[in-house]
Parts: structure tokens; sequence; C-alpha cells
RNA sequence: GGGCGGUUAGCUCAGUUGGUAGAGCACUCGCUUGACGUGCGAGUGGUCACAAGUUCGAAUCUUGUACCGCCCACCA
């Protein structure tokens, strides 16, 4: 019986949630009539599969609202296709969420412990991210589950999970074999002071006074520019009558005469009567003031009429490159651009303008707010409809102040009526020149061919082929001093105040330049086709469908998309290089050149090609994996399969091409094994009679091996050709099993007792053969595969990896790190560093007693190393006699000199220096008067760790040493913080246990990929990660919201099918954004973010999933509405009073769907169609209409006419409390209303399930206590 | 400037094979409280932005215009 009162969601939620999750329901293991399955059987039980992959929300953070939009939709194709029956995947994980992650944790770290991520250094950084998002991914899952997402949250992943790391660096790996990965010099957004490129989206723009300088660049010889002959003013309203000048009017009058004797024919474009220019002359009479040449009336001031420029140059035949215009209003300058005039502001100081007019000839003129740039500039561009110029076009001018040749080229997007229609390029420094250049490259090939020069560094200083007095100035100081040398040879026309976008780093606050810089590459081009046509051909769907349009547009126009980011947080570039990589400014051409140790290079091709570069996964080398032989046998499983998958893993793996394995000659393929260097560390893998090939090999030239792997070593029966014999003979021969065991530390057998031509018998004897090697036989183990092969590869796998795991712990060098033994220093804890006391007598029985105990674990160590001060040296000298080892002393090791604390205690330390007492507290690099500094310790710790590398890498070592030293130690090796490694007392002989990397020489990408790069994996990365993906892929539904169509979706597309040649998802639905109750984008600015949680709390689940679902269509935006939400709060509430009216007069009824009743018959009809057209919605994706339909069917036709009508035929009592209906037929009418109203609850409720499951489920449960309403079919 | 949407009742929005305009909220009137912290019934309210076209018939298809929104590009 459901409780009394109203639905409360918030006790009920929970509750349910609890018993799907127990239930493991959301499992696709689940399966209603067997329950739950193992993973293999779920595999292949038949049923169809279902997959939606949960775009990830970030880690760190709560789902807001949008994402819980998310869930709701996905949700709802979860269960409803768990409801038809399908296996149901809902694959969850958590975003890392790229720069807006590592910005979080920067702050994370910078609040907690006030440290930046530089102080921590990257690898820590790195972990300790790692493990902060780790600790709050559970919180973002329960929020996931408490809206209902049905996804197995047992598979939940971290998309920075090595797995899913192994992929997306895989996917890289790939492209880079199949040439689509390439690094090339691109302009750049530069962060001089975080020293870092930036995305776009991570700058701001700033509003700056700035100054437009009109700069003439000398064109250059015999490419002169044809005169000006003509000048056209408009002076309307400067001189009307002499008697009402206003401001500068003698200045022009006088300028106009000027020019009039110098035989310039003036012009006159106004609507001021040419009569009424007339001068007041020094007796008081007006006089005429010009005489006009040209004149014609511009009747539409204020507003010039366009034309009127036109029928200017027609009425007097002019050539528009001939005429400059002056005019009074800078507004009017536009209509006579456009027609091609020069044009100057009638404002500009006549000086300039006569300057301008003289010079005009021999110039172009170019406007500039950036005038240190144009060391860099490669040519000018005007627009190719600029009539001006055309002449110009391809002609040469030249750069000042460093005398270079430019071409002027011609560019659309050059805007006629700014400054002068002319702009310099600067490729190197400004994005839109860069793509200008580009776009002239392209269209004009290599002879007309544009480069750029760099003439700004990453400090934001001026470098590269400019005049030295300009380099190593900074920006700002460069272009004062342009300006300078400009004016001074009297190029610089004009300057103008100008408002300027500035970029900033949205961190930094710097100014950020644009430079040319080294960057990762892919190149879509072969990509983006199949991504195109699976989405033109229909086998991928959008919903809604124009956002197809969207899509294509954006696809079609992709270019080829820059992948790395000067990020920490992240997948690092799995590209390795041998040395630094320096990016420098050629100072002869301003190029940027890429050098590897000081080698130049020209892109990573070259760079793999010249041995400085490698690409791939892990390390080269560093984990000893390079060490690993694959030897194919004579037979094809392990060439055409085990071995490609191996080297796929461990790429550096060297798979031998041994061709004359079945020759008779056996000095063929000893040819071949001698190109490689077999060592004690190498791991070979050999198959068949490659196993044999190669045990002759290192048996003939006694070369030892750390492992063999054998696998289906063929010890089969010598066929009658005698050739077989002959190879078995290779390690029958008993005169061999001797040495074996010298040789090869682990032999690993992997065979079957199917293989062929071997019978188990023939490998027992083997094993047996081999006397001398019993007692390291006993260690290996033998694996019987499966007569198919069948588990035969992951055996070899399982092994490979142990393996290998143990060559890299083998090459590790390891220290057992222990304090000297008591000195009567410690006794009474005195500072004790340069002070050399012997051990007291305890400390002697100490050391005694530790060297026993070492000598009964039968630990082994290969040497002994101690600080040369007294107290360690006589300790290990005590250990080493019991271990009868050699003690190496080194000063490098000593305790720290105390100075003028030496032999104090701490209590006098603390009466007699109480301030430095304090520091010491409080930082532990305090400096103690007379006393060695801590860096100087830790240099010479450093020191000491580089001669262990060096000398002793790879040995066990017993480290004797000191209090501080130790602490140095944990720094250096554990990674621990100075707190951490300053944590309680370090005890006489206590013993720490530490290892030491061997130090590559390879040194990794600093850069990640773009977020881009691996969230366009996601659609089979998790899926791959757990194994899954044979079952689940292509997935079904991608459920996203519409903003990240192109951004991510593309992505996901194009990654998808290149690596899995198959389409990631039928269909992409794509919901709408979320906005806050106002209609506006919700913003934390704003302040009117809703969080999810609170309507939760307030509505419950099903309500706010009631409102993202209930009448919205995809991809439209819709409000948070409170009106809707408590609207659903109140269905929800029908709901559940009316599941109590059906459920108390149904008790022991049966459900039918067969009624003789009309009312009943036609709910029964109600049903059907409400069934169909339900399911026809959400078949076509219309989720909106789907839940519309459902709410209000149950509403105003279940309860509101239906069950008003079936009361009467349910009472047994009238008001009075009479019984009624008490005949056989009523009796009848009342049983038939009882099972169709429960037959058509049951079906309202499977129905609405997939939309609010949390209060449905609730019902069913007192419908069929026993079964979850999850996996009822209804379709 | 390019691309894509939107413009329907006072408000928020539905309306897919073109056939007499819908929901929720709000408003008016009435009824009801033994499933319903309420519910039910009835009602008010829209030349579906504007214009032209196709059609027997257009909110729905075509073209154009206006306004609003989003994304991308641009501002030397």
């Amino acid at each position: 019986m459901l409780p009394k009162g109203p639905y409360n969601s918030g006790n009920t939620e929970p509750e349910i949630l609890k018993y799907w999750l127990d239930g493991k329901f959301f499992k696709p293991e689940y399966h209603p009539e067997r329950g739950l399955l193992s993973t293999e059987e779920m595999k292949t039980d038949g049923r169809e599969p279902f997959c939606i992959v949960n775009p990830p929300p970030n880690a760190y953070m709560r789902p807001h609202i949008g994402n819980v939009s998310g869930y709701a939709y996905q949700d709802v194709f979860l269960r409803y296709n768990r409801m038809k029956g399908k296996k149901v995947l809902g694959q969850p994980g958590k975003d890392h969420a790229g720069i807006q992650g590592e910005v979080v944790l920067e702050k994370i770290f910078w609040e907690n412990k006030k440290k930046t991520k530089q102080d921590m250094g990257r690898d820590k950084f790195y972990k300790a991210s790692y493990s902060h998002f780790l600790k709050l991914m559970p919180m973002v899952m329960a929020d996931e589950q408490r809206i209902g997402l049905s996804s197995d949250y047992d598979r939940n992943i971290f998309t920075l999970d090595p797995k899913i790391v192994k992929t997306v660096l895989g996917t890289f790996t790939k492209m880079f074999e199949d040439k689509m990965v390439y690094k090339g010099v691109r302009i750049v957004n530069w962060d001089p002071i975080a020293k870092t490129t930036l995305a776009d989206i991570d700058t701001e723009r700033e509003e700056r006074d700035g100054e437009l300088v009109y700069i003439n660049y000398p064109i250059a010889g015999e490419n002169k520019k044809p005169k000006i002959k003509t000048i056209v003013f408009d002076i309307y309203g400067v001189v009307v009558k002499a008697d009402e000048q206003k401001t500068i009017d003698q200045e022009i009058i006088a300028l106009i005469k000027d020019l009039k004797h110098q035989n310039y024919k003036i012009g006159l474009l106004s609507n001021t009567k040419e009569e009424n220019l007339v001068e007041h002359d020094s007796d008081g009479q007006y006089l005429k003031l010009f005489d006009f040449q040209y004149f014609a009336a511009d009747t539409n001031n204020p507003k010039p009429d366009p034309k009127a420029y036109e029928k200017f140059e027609e009425k007097y035949s002019l050539k528009p490159e001939e005429i400059l215009f002056i005019d009074d209003n800078i507004e009017n300058l536009s209509p006579a651009k456009k027609r091609g005039w020069i044009t100057f502001h009638y404002q500009d100081n006549t000086e300039n303008l006569k300057k301008f007019i003289e010079t005009g000839r021999e110039y172009l003129t170019v406007a500039t707010t950036r005038a240190e740039t144009m060391l860099g500039d490669t040519a000018v561009v005007i627009n190719p409809k600029d009539e001006r110029y055309k002449d110009l076009i391809g002609k040469k001018l030249i750069l000042p102040l460093v005398d270079r040749e430019i071409p002027v080229i011609t560019s659309p997007h050059v805007d006629m009526e700014f400054g002068t229609g002319a702009v310099k390029l600067t490729p190197a420094h400004s994005m839109d020149d860069y793509k200008m250049m580009n776009e002239w490259n392209v269209e004009n090939g290599e002879e007309k061919k544009v480069g750029y020069i760099n003439v700004i560094d990453k400090d934001a200083k001026m470098t590269g082929p400019i005049p030295e007095k300009y380099k190593g100035l900074t920006t700002e100081e460069c272009r004062e001093e342009i300006s300078k040398d400009l004016e001074k040879q009297g190029l610089i026309v004009k300057r103008e105040p100008h408002k300027m976008n500035v970029m900033i780093g949205e961190r930094s606050k710097a100014v950020v330049e644009q430079i040319m810089s080294s960057q990762w590459f892919i190149d879509v081009e072969k990509l983006k086709q199949p991504a195109i046509d699976a989405v033109k051909n229909g086998e991928v769907q959008i919903h809604p469908d124009y956002m197809k349009k969207k899509y294509l547009h954006w696809m079609e126009n992709l270019h080829d998309w820059p992948v790395s980011r000067s990020l920490w947080w992240g997948y690092r570039i799995p590209v390795w290089y041998k040395g630094e990589v320096k990016e420098e400014v050629n100072q002869e051409t301003g190029q940027i050149i890429e050098t590897i140790n000081g080698v130049q290079v020209d892109g990573i091709y070259d760079a793999v090609a010249k041995g400085l570069a490698k690409v791939q996964i892990d390390e080269p080398g560093s984990e000893n994996r390079k060490n690993l032989f694959l030897i194919p046998g004579k037979h094809g499983y392990a060439n055409r399969k085990l071995f490609p998958e191996i080297k796929n893993e461990y790429p550096h793996a060297a798979i031998l091409d041994v061709k004359g394995l079945d020759d008779p000659e056996y000095k063929n393929y000893v040819d071949e094994f001698k190109k490689y260097d077999f060592d004690e560390a190498s791991i070979i893998v050999a198959h068949s009679l490659g196993t044999r090939a190669i045990l002759r090999y290192l048996l003939d030239n006694k070369i030892k091996v750390n492992s063999l792997i054998m696998l289906a070593p063929g010890c089969r029966k010598p066929r009658s050709n005698g050739r077989d014999q002959k190879y078995l003979d290779l390690i029958t021969n008993a005169h061999d099993y001797d040495q074996l065991k010298d040789l090869i530390k682990n032999i690993d057998i992997v065979y079957s007792d199917n293989d062929e031509l071997m019978t188990l018998k023939n490998f027992e004897d083997f094993v047996k053969l081999i006397p001398g090697a019993k007692a390291h036989l006993e260690k290996n183990k033998m694996h019987y595969a499966s007569s198919d092969y069948g588990n035969r590869s992951e055996i070899v796998k399982g092994l490979l990896k142990e393996k290998l795991d143990a060559n890299i712990e083998n090459n590790l060098t390891k220290f057992t790190v222990v304090r000297h033994a008591q000195t009567d220093h410690n006794k009474i804890k005195a500072f004790c560093g340069s002070l050399d006391p012997k051990l007291n007598r305890t400390g002697q029985v100490q050391a005694e007693m530790f060297a026993r105990t070492l000598k009964e674990s039968n630990e082994k160590y290969d040497m002994i190393i101690s600080s040369d001060l007294k107290r360690a040296k006589e300790t290990a000298e005590i250990i080493a006699k019991e271990l009868k080892l050699e003690v190496i002393s080194t000063e490098l090791i000593r305790e720290r000199d105390f100075g003028i604390l030496e032999g104090k205690t701490w209590q006098q330390v603390e009466t007699e220096y109480p301030k430095l007492a304090k520091k010491i507290e409080e930082q532990y690099q305090e400096e103690i008067p007379e006393g060695e500094s801590i860096n100087k310790v830790e240099d010479r710790v450093r020191a000491f760790l580089d001669m262990i590398r060096n000398d002793y890498s790879g040995k066990k070592i017993l480290l004797v040493t000191h209090f501080g030293i130790i602490r140095i130690l944990k720094r250096e090796l554990l990674g621990e913080t100075p707190e951490e490694s300053r944590k309680g007392q370090i005890d006489n002989l206590q013993r720490f246990e530490m290892r030491i990397k061997p130090e590559s020489d390879w040194i990794q990408d600093l850069d990640v990929f773009d977020t881009w790069f691996s969230s366009g994996q996601w659609a089979y990365a998790p899926l791959i990660a757990n194994d899954l993906i044979d079952t689940f892929y292509p997935t079904d539904i991608m459920e996203t919201m519409h903003d990240i169509l192109e951004l991510w979706v593309s992505r996901m597309m194009m990654l998808s099918l290149y690596t899995q040649k198959k389409i990631p998802f039928k269909h992409v639905y794509l919901h709408g954004m979320v906005k806050a109750a106002d209609g506006q984008k919700m913003s934390k600015s704003k302040g009117n973010v809703v969080l999810p949680e609170e309507i939760i709390e307030k509505y419950g689940a099903d309500s706010l999933r009631l409102m993202y679902l209930v009448g919205n269509k995809a991809g439209a935006s819709y409000p948070v509405s409170y009106e809707k939400l408590e609207g659903y709060k109140r269905f929800l509430n029908k709901i559940w009073n009316a599941s109590k009216f059906v459920l108390s007069n149904t008790e022991n009824i049966k459900p039918s769907d067969k009624s003789s009743n009309k009312e009943d018959k036609k709910l029964l009809r109600e049903l059907m169609t409400l069934k169909q057209t339900i399911i026809r919605h959400i078949d076509n994706y219309r989720i909106g209409m789907a839940a519309e339909e459902l709410y209000s069917h149950f509403w105003h036709y279940f309860c509101d006419v239906f069950l008003e009508e079936v009361k009467p035929r349910l009472y047994t009592k009238d008001r009075e409390g009479n019984p009624i209906n008490q005949g056989p037929k009523e009796q009848k009418s009342r049983k038939e209303a009882q099972s169709v109203l429960l037959y058509a609850l049951r079906e309202y409720m499977k129905m609405l399930n997939p939309f609010i499951p949390f209060i449905t489920e609730r019902i069913w449960q007192e419908i069929e206590p026993e079964k979850t309403i999850m996996y009822e079919s209804w379709v």
C-alpha cells in the first residue's frame, strides 16, 4: 500500500536509487530472466546492444544545469531501449578539463599550499592534480546518479586514466606513421610573461589609446606613381564669407592659393555656391576668392551623394589616381574613397598636407598603429578594386629604415576606406596579415610568394634581420624609436589618435604578441572527407536535422588543426627529442629555425630521420623495453598476428626479419642475429623454429640473456627429409644444456599440446634434458595454451609485461638509506654537523645489531657508501664487516655544518637565539651564521646522486648518512615536499628505501594536446579501456549540447572514422542551452546560476527531468521555469494519488486488457494509440512531444475522464453507507473495471518510466514488489 | 561580412507527411473536498512578424523585407 499523504520525492528518490544500484540494474550484464551475467556471457547473450557514451562532465565540479539536462535526455534513451529488451550500456566518464582544469588546479594549489605549478615541478603537479581530481570524482558521479542517469558507474573512467591515455597517444603515433601530423611554423598568440601560447579563448581584449601613424613607403626606382594633378576640396561650412570664418580657414586658403601657384588644378565639390566663397579684403570689400577649374554641386550635404564623385570625374574626365580629395568631415570621406580617390582629412595639419601633396607621387602611404612591426613587413597590401593604386600592383616598395624591397600585393580583405587603403603586411606578427599572406601565396604560386620575417622574440623584444639599434628593445620602446627615426627622415605624413584593441593574456594580463612558433598540426584533409560523407549519406543522423548544415559548413571549411598547447595538465605529446629543442630566429632571414641538440631540423620527419626524435608512447629506453626482440618462426601465427600486436604495444620492439630460418644453412640467420645487440637486459620472444635458432646462436656466442620466452618451440618429431632433425639438434644436443642455465636467467615456454607435430612428451623431455638448469627451471612457468591459440597471445603478453616490469625494477639503482648509530650528541639531541664525534657504546651495539639483522634477512647489497664523518663511517664499517663488503666514503653526504649552533641542544638554541630558532622552525632554508646553507648541502647531495647515476647505476646500495641528508634525499628521491620531509624525527639506524631511475637522454615534448584531440576519441576510448569495443561500438546515440557540434562532434567523427574505420555513433541528439529564469545566459557574474541540486531538493529529480523534457524540441534553448517545476511536481502528485486510488480499489485483482464495457474499451483503445504515438515520437527523436503527450493523456484523459467515469462502478456503498452495485451485472462490471484499471496503470507506469523513473519505480514496487520496472517491456 | 536559428494567447513555449490554432502559467465564472496540501468543468484571449508566390486550402512549402538571438570571421 502506498503511504498516505502527498508524494515525497525527497525520501523516495534516494531509496529507489539505492534499489537500482544494489540490484545492478544499470549494468548491461543484468538480464531480466537470467539475472546478473558475467561480462563474457553478456557479450554473447544474443540481446541487441545499445550504448551511449556519456559526455564527461568536468571531474572537479558538480554538474551544472546544462550537464544535467543532457543526462535527462540520455537516460530516456537508455531506459527506453532497456525496456525494448536490449543490453544497454551507459558509459560514464569524467573529464580533466584541459586548460580550465589547469587553471582551477593552480588556484587550488596556490590557496592550499601557496605553491605555483613551477614550484611543484611538472611531475609532481601532474600527480597531485590527478589524485585531487580522483578525489572529487565521486561527488560528480553522485550527482549523475541523483538525477537517475542509468549508466554503468562501475565502468566510470577518468579521461586521464592510463588506459585512455594510451589510446589517445596511440592515435597520434598512428597518425605520425600515416604522415598526417607535422610540426610547422605558424603564427601563435604568445604570452611573453607566462611564456606560453594562448588559444583565442584564453585572451581578452582591452581598449587602449593608440596612434594611427601614416608612413610613406618609397616606391622603388622606376615604379613611381602617376602624379597627383587635381586637388578637390569640400570646404562647406568653413569658408563662406571671410567674416564667418570659424577655425583654420586662413591656412587652407593659403594652401589653396599656394597650390594654384604650383599649377595644380583645384576642384570644389560642395553645395556651397561658388559665388559665396569670398574673402573679406583689407578694404572691407568682398572679393571673389577662387577661380575653380572644376566645380560640382554636392546637393546632398551633409550626407554627400555617392554618385557625386562619379559625376564629377565624368564631367571633367579625371583619373581617380590623380586626384587628392580633401574634406572637412571625416564621415564624408567614405563615398569618395569608394570611388578610389585619395582622401585626406581637412583638419590635418596643412604642413603635412602639403608634404603629402608634394611627395605623394613618390610614396605609397600606409597607416599603422604598430610602427615597430614594419621591420618585419614583407609586402604592402591593397584592395584589388582600389583604383588609386591599381598601377602599383606587383611593383616594389622600399621598406624605410631597413632598405628592403617589398612587393605590393592585393587582398579583398583590405578595407579601402580605412587609413589610406594600403596596409603594411607583417605576417609574422598579425593573424590577419598571416592569413592574407597564405591566401596570396595559394593564389599566386611560388614566383610571387610572400614570406614572413619574425622580428619579435619570446620576451617581446625586437630581434631578427633589423638594424642593430632596435635589437633587444621592447615593442613599445621600438615603436617610439621607429616613429622618431621616420619623423627625422620625413616619412611620417600624419598621426591621428586611434582606439585600438589590445590582446591581453587572460591570466597574466600581459600584452599578447603574435609571433611565429613551431607547432604541431594535424593534416585534416584525409580525415574530413569520411566524416562529411557519413553525415551526408545519412549514416550518421543529426537531430535536429538543420544542425546538419552547421556541421557540414564547418567541416567543409576546416583547415589543418593545431593540436599542441603549452600546458601541463593533459596528454603530453608523445614525441621525444635527443637533446634540447630550441626555436631561434635566424638573424639573417627572420625565419624560425628549430634545432635539436644544436642540429637544425626541418620538421619532425626530418628529426626522426636524423635520429634526433622519436614518436612513440613510452619514453625511449627508459623502461628498458628497447631490448625486446621478436623472432618469428617458420609458421604464420606469430608473424601474422601476435608479433604485430606486440609491436603495436611496444613500438620499439624489434621484429627480426629472419628470412633464412628454414634454410638449411644456419649461417644465414646467424648473419641476421649479428646485426642485433642481445645482452643481459634482453627479452627475447621466439616462435617455433626461431626459438631453436636463437638458442643455438646464444649458446655458440655465449651471450647472456635475461629472459627467453619460447613460443611453440616446436619440439617435434623429425621429418623424413632430415632437415627438421637438423633444427631439432640445435637444442637437443645434451652438451648444450649445461650452458643454458648460465646464459639465460629465465626461460618461459608457451606451447599447446596440440601444436603442430608436437607432443607433451617431447616437451617434458626437453625440460628434463637440462639437468644443470633444474633449480632455475623450477621458477619457470609452464603454460598450456588452448589448441586454437585462443589465449596464447594473452599468455605471451602477460609474461612480457611481467618481464618488462622486472627489467625496469632490475635497472633501478636502489638505496637502503640508514642514519648512523648513536653518538653522545644524539643522546642529548644536540646539533651536530661539522663536529665529528665517534659512536658511543650504545651506538656501536646498535650498529652491530643492525648488521646482524641485515645479514639474517638475507638482503644482498652490492656496496656500502657512507658519509666520511666518523659516526657514519664507523657505523658503515661495522655493517660492512658483517656483510663482507667494502665501504666507500664521501664528503658529499656529510651532515650540514650548523655553524654557531653546533653542539647546542634545541632548548639552548631557543634561549640563546630565540629569533633564529623561530625562523628555523618556520623556514627550513634559514641560514645559520657560520653554517652551511641548505642550498649548498642540496647541491652536494645532487652531485652525489649524479655520481651514483654515472658510476653505480643499477646497483643495490646501503647508504649510511645523516639526519639532514636523509631529509634532502626524501625530497629528491621520494618527491616529498619540504614540509613532509621535515615531519617527525629520524632515529639512529632508522632506514628508508629509495630508488633512482636511470636518467634518460630523451626529452619529451613540452606541450600537451588540445583537449579536442583527446575528447575527439571519447566515443571509443572508454570502450577500449573497458574491453567492450567489440560489443558496443559503434554506439547508438551521442547526446550533447548543440554548441559543441562543430568543436566536439566533428572531431569524434573524424578521429573515430580514422582509428576505428567505423562511425562512432548512429545518431547525434543535440539539446538546447538551459537559460536562467530571466531568459539570460547563466553566468556566475550575473548571479543567475541555478544549481540542479537545489531544484532536486525542492521539486525532485523527476520534476526536473520533466522540465527538461516536456514540450522541448531538440536544439532550442529554454529557460529554467519554476512555474513548470511547480506544475510537474503537481503532476507527480497526481500520479501518486491516482495510483493510490487504483491500487486501493484493485487489491487481489489480476490486470486484464479485456472488457465488455464501452468505457473500458475506449480506454484500452486510447492506450494502444497512445503507445504507438509515444513510440513514434521517441523513435523519431521527438522526446518533448512524447513527454507532453504522456503528461496530458495521463492527467486529462485517464484521471479526469476515465477515473471519474469508473468511480460509480467501483463503489459498493453509497454516501449513506447503504450497499449498492450488488447485482451480478454490476459485480461483473466492477470486476472488469478493476482489471482494466490495474492494466492501464501498469501500462502508464511503464510508458512514463523512461521520463520519470523514480516515482514509477516506486509505484511499481506496489504492483510487482519482486521486480524492477526497468526491464518491463511495453514497446 | 559569412553561417544558422527565432518571430504563434498577457508570460514561457509546443505545433513533421500543408486541411477549421495548442499546452502550462496567468485571468474570469461555477462546482468539488473519502485518489489528489487540492482537483474538476466552462470561459476570456491570437488576421500564427510583414509582403509576395505555390496550392482547392499555408503557422506549416518558396522568395523577399524587418526585428531578435547564436556561432564564425573582421576592425591595419
